[in-house]
DNA sequence: GCGTTTTTGGACTGACTAGTCCTAATTAGG
DNA sequence: CCTAATTAGGACTAGTCAGTCCAAAAACGC
């Protein structure tokens, strides 16, 4: 169980996350993950895209457990789980010090015209991601004003989000993010059917 | 009036807008721009970085003298010149085939971290930006909810948009840009009071 | 023990990077 | 016409990068 190529991949999405995909070499990424050099690398991927890929994958699965699975939560009401997730994400970017735009916000700008594998294989990220949200939304129909478009909604749940992470990577700002964040609750908010209680 | 520093501001602005800052070379700039050589490009710019924040600044003006004069259009009702800025960011979107993510965005997310220069430049146009913005709030404020915050309100509409074209530079769909900016004017017009035509 | 996988270590190629230096031709402007 | 700004062209430094190749030690699985 040494799992060197998990390793690998580790240390390559702290690069990454730090630094872009372009500026991190597969140098640091040997020299993080304690590989004896370069052949070590290679022999575990054929390219550094690879890497790439991998490590695209590997990060929205952790996102996926770790994060969204908030989300699916059960026994938590879906509009409370919702308001969750979006403070996890605040608390996340809080965490880090503002230095991370968004978990793929920063691979996105830069690997879409990079490569078009990346972009597709982005494209799938957040479909899958908005479909999580959709299903929140869908399980809170009820609530929902029935000409709500719970597809659309997530789609602006998701953008807003990013946009404010990625804002708040630049500004290194706690409190605008959090007013970004209370004010997209709102907005959730203002789809419920009067009278349902929120 | 031959003006060769416009002219390789304007073909860094075009391949950094494209490729991104780090990965515009000033080799490609010098070849974009038609110069003759290195000494051609640094008898204009001691460095590759004076490039970036002059650009950065160029990028930021012609944006406010195009795209933000529309906030400032008197004769026009304040919503329906924030309705057509937000139109105008999508249509400027769709005409370069959704490459360009906004027009600082994709700047943002790599050069906050590569620079601290940059970073404090940065704060700044997005602050230009929030302030147009707020003003635009401000002129409408005898039709908003007393409650309405005007500053978070812009910072909300600056990142939803953000994050809007950053989708879509991923997605490259035209009908999800659509979809946010809509629900972004309804979300405005949410902050107005009742009982005023919007 | 034996074969396979993994690890180690380094040399090397070829391409690209920003930036410097030097010289000379060309083009304005006053 | 003369001077200064501009354009031209190229050589060069010193660094980074991804990726290849080779050979041998070490660890592991059976």
């Amino acid at each position: 169980m040494k799992d060197t190529r998990g390793r690998i991949v580790s240390a390559a999405a702290g690069l990454i996350a730090e630094k872009g995909f372009k500026r991190t070499s597969v140098d640091d990424v040997i020299e993080r993950a304690d590989l004896s050099g370069k052949s070590h690398f290679y022999h575990y991927f054929k390219s550094k895209e690879e890497l790439g890929l991998e490590v695209l994958g590997r990060q929205f699965e952790s996102f996926a457990e770790r994060g969204l699975v908030i989300l699916r939560e059960p026994l938590i009401h879906p509009m409370e789980r919702l308001h969750l997730f979006i403070d996890s994400l605040v608390a996340l970017q809080t965490e880090r010090g503002f230095r991370v735009g968004s978990p793929f916000g920063t691979l996105a700008t830069e690997m879409a015209d990079l490569h078009e594998g990346f972009r597709e294989r982005l494209v799938q990220v957040f479909d899958r991601w908005a479909a999580q949200i959709e299903a929140l939304l869908w399980e809170a129909r009820p609530m929902l004003n029935p000409d709500a478009d719970t597809r659309r909604l997530a789609r602006f749940l998701i953008a807003t989000l990013e946009g404010a992470l990625m804002m708040s990577k630049v500004n290194r700002d706690a409190e605008m993010l959090r007013a970004i964040a209370a004010d997209l609750k709102r907005f959730v908010s203002s789809h419920l059917r009067e009278g349902v209680p929120a």
